[in-house]
DNA sequence: TTTAAAAGTTGAAACGTTTCATTTTGGGAG
DNA sequence: CTCCCAAAATGAAACGTTTCAACTTTTAAA
């Protein structure tokens, strides 16, 4: 039994005709039926399957794509299963990467991403990687941005409407009668962050509420974070009776904070999230969220990246998708 | 501006020293001072970046390794994290693919996976494509399986002790005074449920009490399957007191019939799972679980295929991990 | 039947590395 | 100062595709 792979060369000498033929054959391009039939016999016969490696050599395109992220966390991980898919049905596959939030990981992410001759990278990063990013983008790598923006860089964005989001949240939480509303937000450093923070603060200033800086909560994503905000603000002598929350990390740890002082969503402190993880709804009561279109997200994704890469774009493209607000048991009507 | 990538020729015309030369000082290999301090020089000025795809051509190592998991849910994705890191510390990268519990598209991930020419596939599949899998393994294809095995294949694999950490919580069960237990076990074609339901047999065998086949549901590991279960087994003329849950999906759907039905964990219905996610410790009560060491697989996963590859390792190895019982509220005393 | 155009085929060159048989270098022993 | 030897350098060949200019076959029109 010989041990090396079958290539195009066995298979050309075998339907007995010349390599190019072969691939002309393995492109999809037209082919006389006499040596399409002779050659699909050799394939078959040999078991061959064209080396994507020396493919990728030739071409310069390796038919795969980058995915970095700060982690894989429920919304990133759905955001991989359908990208899986939609990668694959177009002959691409996914390469994983993430940084954790930290610049330093992020920059040797995005340098082993690119050093793997990817095709292009769908990217959710902070500012603190603007430049390294526009390097890579200068150098040729098409890179499509998502979660977070960065500004001026020439590249596609998949977004959602943040801003919007927590506007409509907010609107809802004032007509539930509440007026002192904390707001806990992630890292300022990054646009999404940035853009959460601006919806609370024109909704509050649209509807004629005062605000408030103590009942701003400016801090980094992290679930303790949440934890300690939420305490913060329970503990003033003048508590909110509702918070938003930036992100269901955030949420988290407001609620095991909440938890572990036998205070009840709903009930003792009125809570809303931005994003809306599975769990929220199994919760008792459930958590009001906004929820992230994450399907859509994926598919967007998929969609501006490959058709930037078989088709040729010019311009930079921008998807905007709104989010779906859930109301849940967390956010009722304020007792007085 | 030139527009082409420099290579290590042109990296060698620059320093003045033969090709092979700058391969040699690539890989590490000794150099002479002068020559080295030359191309050093030659490599950051032209910033030269060895091209993976020829080299992967040549070597026949892609540097990669493929992970196919049913979905990637919270289990798989912080399996997917560790790896990622362990991997990439060791030069190699992670190509991902999901196939739904479904063989044909087992079948097809596992195909779209080795025609990548990945190094290494690590897999967690059901036995529907134990034959798929022997064709890979003797195609050259090293796989470590995890989390379900498949008997007889010539692969490394992480397992983790089911078993016994079923039988462990049965037990704790049957101390809390439970007698009547009621079981929902995952798709019975893969080794991980049968191995839970054995251990769940042996436990109610060895502590003298009797097993009922009504309070032992076979279905699949669908979330709806739990729900149905859960429903059916508390509609029992005589229902169990219990129910232990073969994994969180399952467990999942469970309390979110018991949320529709306003019954409370621990009180109501005692309740274990298997597999320990994030938000059991957030719900009221919390739930009981049988946590995995999520962590230690992803380690001992990178670590067995690694060592394959870079050793020449010749038997197949298995690595068993014990997991932990995590007390919580939703398992107590039976009240009678 | 002839002819021109279109469609298909051919095979060598190229992609950027590593490998390896051969040659060169430099330094220590005699 | 020679000679020898290990260490280092050399450069052509090879990896398995795609590409493309040149050539051949087929098709359809006249």
């Amino acid at each position: 039994m010989n041990h090396r792979n079958p290539t195009i060369l066995d298979v050309a000498k075998k339907a007995d005709v010349a390599v190019g033929t072969v691939s002309r054959f393995l492109n999809g391009r037209n082919i006389r039926k006499s040596n399409r039939d002779r050659i699909e016999a050799a394939i078959s016969e040999l078991g061959f399957r064209a080396n994507v490696v020396a493919r990728a050599m030739k071409t310069e395109r390796t038919k795969s794509i980058g995915l970095l992220v700060p982690v894989f966390d429920e919304f990133n991980s759905a955001i991989l299963s359908v990208l899986v898919d939609e990668l694959q049905a177009n002959g691409y596959s996914l390469l994983t990467f993430h940084h954790g939030h930290q610049a330093k990981a992020m920059i040797e992410a995005l340098e082993a991403a690119a050093s793997r001759r990817i095709d292009a990278l769908l990217l959710s990063a902070t500012e603190g990687i603007q430049t390294e990013v526009e390097r890579q983008v200068a150098g040729d790598l098409p890179i499509t941005l998502f979660n977070n923006d960065l500004p001026e860089v020439a590249a596609d964005r998949v977004l959602v409407n943040d801003r919007a989001g927590t506007a409509q949240a907010v609107r809802r939480m004032i007509e539930f009668g509440h007026e002192r509303i904390g707001f806990v937000s992630g890292d300022l450093f990054e646009s999404t962050a940035r853009n959460r923070l601006e919806g609370y603060l024109d909704t509050m200033r649209d509807l004629g509420l005062p605000v408030e800086e103590e009942l701003i909560w400016k801090q980094d994503w992290s679930r303790s974070n949440g934890h300690v905000a939420t305490r913060a603000f329970c503990e003033m002598a003048n508590p909110p009776t509702a918070i938003f929350y930036s992100s269901y990390i955030l949420a988290t740890g407001g609620l095991e904070y909440m938890r572990g002082a036998s205070l009840v969503p709903g009930k003792d402190m009125h809570i809303v999230s931005f994003d809306d993880p599975d769990y929220f709804s199994l919760l008792t009561p459930g958590i009001t969220a906004v929820a992230q279109p994450v399907k859509a997200v994926a598919q967007s994704l998929a969609e501006l990246t490959i058709s930037r890469l078989e088709n040729d774009i010019d311009a930079p493209r921008t998807v905007t998708l709104d989010c779906d607000f859930k109301l849940r048991g967390s956010l009722g009507l304020k007792k007085d």
